[in-house]
DNA sequence: TCATTAAGCGTTG
DNA sequence: CAACGCTTAATGA
């Protein structure tokens, strides 16, 4: 069991709602933590927790019908993932794999839905969260030819800093070169010289296991129209 | 052929 | 000690 106190600072969405929700959805999470490497659940998997990232860095993807690995989304600390398959009580669709040590904080199903029922703030933050997924999968769409490493870096650090769905993670993000690398579908050469290349760009300033966005609307919008260079 | 990658290793923080 | 940078041999489009 957690305090409201600690709730409050690894979920976004507990700061905007009463105490007495604040109260009831304490009660209901545990915290447990995972190896790296370690599967959080695979696909096909039952899994019945909504789940909120404390530490570390979670990678949501599947592998493909030719056995390669996809990647949709990188999960920060502050990032919480899998309302979708609580509220239609479905399996699985992805794979949850840690890619360092990773702890999560873990809210019963029961205790989920009743936030859902009962807490008006609880939905508008969830609405939120829709909206804002379903924004950025329509980017995705949108500019699907980011075939440029340095655009794939951009776009996959520009999700990882969503200020909304990640609302506590700021402009400061620790990752290693690798890590960036496996959620943007890069091997560590290719992550190094795309970073060097927004490193220059004046977006980020890298740093030793980690790096600092310096400009967040234009790593959203870089490879946009006009430059698709390296 | 040329670009990319995994693996190894020295350096650095 | 882990992250980074660089070299090299293997890989593959």
């Amino acid at each position: 069991m957690i305090t409201a106190e600690h709730l409050r600072a690894v979920a976004g969405w507990a700061r905007d709602l009463p105490e007495a929700d604040i109260e009831y959805a304490r009660r209901g999470i545990v915290e447990k933590t995972f190896g790296k490497g370690a599967y959080i659940c695979h696909r096909g998997d039952r899994f019945d927790y909504w789940t909120g990232v404390v530490s570390g860095l979670v990678r949501l993807g599947s592998v493909s019908k030719s056995g390669k690995e996809v990647t949709f989304a990188g999960l920060p600390p502050g990032g919480w993932f899998g309302e979708g398959s609580l509220i239609k009580g479905e399996a699985r669709r992805y794979d949850l794999l840690t890619l360092r040590e990773t702890r999560l904080a873990m809210m019963n199903r029961a205790t989920f839905l009743g936030l859902f029922e009962n807490s008006v703030a609880f939905n508008r933050y969830l609405v939120r969260q829709f909206n804002e997924r379903l924004g950025q999968f329509i980017a995705l769409v949108e500019h699907d030819r980011m075939h440029s490493t340095a655009g794939k870096l951009a776009r996959n650090l520009a999700w990882l800093l969503n200020p909304v769905l990640n609302p506590t993670v700021g402009l400061r993000i620790e990752i290693t070169q690798e890590e960036l690398g496996l959620l943007s579908g890069l091997s560590r050469q290719m992550a190094n010289q795309g970073l060097k290349a927004l490193e220059q760009a004046g977006l980020v300033r890298l740093e030793h296991g980690g790096l600092t966005v310096l400009d967040l609307d234009r790593l959203r919008g870089y490879g946009d129209g006009s430059d698709m260079d390296d």
